[in-house]
DNA sequence: TAGAGGATTGAT
DNA sequence: TCAATCCTCTAC
């Protein structure tokens, strides 16, 4: 076990975190269930810009978890049906995090197959309302710390700046010119990144 | 307190 | 291309 500590995540440069987080291994322990996968493609967000939902420091009590310091969970429900799942970084008050999108399955994946009633591994965890089920990841797991015994990251396999793409993201078009921001980063020619 | 909309997904 | 589905935020 080899955590990552508090002070990887508080740094105040969130697209690198973001990059960094590739290839670091994501575990969940949930009623006695453990899963994990290698993160294989992320997001930034930032309150500096309109795709977050802490934009111009607006704090609210769905967000307010992002104004902690770095390294707690902050999980929030997306069209009624949906746990997206994000790593808070930065300094306390600096409302920043990287949204997991897509993990590759290394262990428990029996478990993940029954929370999905899914019979193949394949792509079962390629997107972000699918991970966090797959995982076990619900709204309780909000400010969780990710140092703690049921939600953990650990450093991974290191993926080369080469194996690294960066590109816009997903699914903020209301954000205006900031929906171009080359913010989403994944593995180049990793099978599990979701589709798009 | 009502109405609109969303960092998605899977089926059509 | 579209519905599912419900929480959150904004405006009144």
């Amino acid at each position: 076990m080899n955590l990552l500590p508090y002070s990887f995540y508080q740094r105040g440069t969130v697209t690198s975190i973001a990059r960094e987080l590739l290839g670091k291994r994501l575990t969940t322990v949930i009623n006695g269930q453990a899963t994990s996968g290698l993160i294989v493609e992320t997001e930034a967000y930032s309150f500096k810009e309109r795709g977050c939902h802490a934009y111009n420091n607006k704090q609210t009590d769905r967000n307010r978890v992002m104004f902690n310091a770095g390294g707690v969970a902050y999980v929030y429900l997306c069209y009624g049906i949906h746990n997206l799942f994000n790593v808070v970084t930065n300094k306390a008050g600096r409302a920043e995090a990287v949204l997991i999108r897509a993990l590759e399955p290394v262990s428990g994946q029996a478990v993940m197959l029954n929370r999905m009633k899914a019979d193949k591994i394949d792509r079962i965890t390629s997107g972000p309302g699918k991970l966090t089920k797959a995982l076990g990841i619900s709204r309780l797991l909000n400010g969780a710390s990710l140092l703690d015994s049921e939600l953990m990251i650990e450093a991974g396999e290191h993926i080369p700046s080469k194996k690294i793409i960066a590109t816009t993201r997903i699914g903020i078009d209301y954000a205006g010119t900031d929906a171009w921001l080359p913010w989403r980063f994944y593995v180049k020619d990793n099978e599990w990144v979701s589709k798009w």
